[in-house]
DNA sequence: TATAATAGTTCACCTATTGAACTATTCACT
DNA sequence: AGTGAATAGTTCAATAGGTGAACTATTATA
């Protein structure tokens, strides 16, 4: 149980400023703390021989393939120069194609190689065993709501 | 409503292996959406001079100056060099100032100077407003039971 | 046809990270 | 007291990732 949050809950309490500021308080510390240990796991037992971005990439590609550096710029709120460095090393790797499309030819497909697909498929597997595992120490019904709010809280942020 | 989920879930169903597998997308994906949300906003809201790093760096001192940057390299999971390079460009930039302990003098405190202070109180502020103004969408009820989810998530999470 | 917009690359510059080798200091033990 | 291990931090070379401006090539539009 966590105190600060009975405190700020339990016994009802009205929310005001400074509770709200508690608040902001215990939940950048606890998400801070889950994406330190998740990147620490990933990094240990699923991404093996690729970073973090790679491995991102490399699934994003793995669901939306063909898809575009523009495409990928846009999934990760990053610049386009930014996706030519990550996309040159993994073609140099021999884990992605570039294919010029024949009637626009600005356009630039990106999709797997075999070794790719491989890649990735290993990594993916590895992903649901580690994570399947963490998350089976939940009830249905709490992890259900977990990510309901989750997923709330990514359609509340601000875009822009 | 998420219809994977009450796929899932709502119909009573039996979590198998591969449920749990669409699961763990579910909870990847919304988990990268939000990060990928709350970077650009505090990049762009909250931070202002700073990288997100040293963002986190400064807030960490702010709460529990003075420290070493060993502190600092376990809270982050990262090396020792990757400490001192961040810590000489803070230094620099007179955000933050090294101490030789008198006693033991292998180590060095790292406190915020005065400008490290007004930077990170201004950018603290930010924070509150940025992520109250988000976290207050929720009801109170359902706020205290995401930050419990998270925070058991973080707990489950196998060290090493 | 001239001009806009779009897709992607290149470049210079910066931050972050690793891991090995290093300095300096203190601890532990015979 | 003296030696060797442990600890705290730095340096260095290499790599990944990121920005933003300037660029090429191509297509759309007016």
């Amino acid at each position: 149980m966590n105190y600060s949050l009975v405190k700020l809950f339990g016994w009802g309490v009205i929310m005001n400023k400074e509770n709200l500021n508690l608040l902001v308080d215990t939940y950048t510390t606890a998400m801070n703390e889950v994406n330190r240990r998740i990147n620490v796991i990933m990094n240990e037992k699923v991404h093996q021989e690729l970073t973090s971005d790679q491995f991102g990439t490399l699934r994003f590609l793995q669901m939306k393939q063909p898809c575009t550096s523009s495409d990928i710029a846009h999934e990760f709120s990053i610049g386009k120069s930014a996706v030519t460095a990550q996309i040159n090393r993994l073609v140099e790797r021999n884990l992605i194609n570039r294919t010029r499309d024949e009637q626009d030819r600005r356009i630039i497909y990106l999709t797997l190689t075999e070794d790719g697909k491989k890649l990735i498929n290993a990594g993916t597997k590895k992903l649901y065993d580690v994570l399947g595992d963490i998350l089976s120490e939940f009830k249905d019904e709490e992890i259900s709501c977990f990510i309901e709010s989750l997923e709330k809280l990514a359609r509340i942020i601000p875009r822009k």
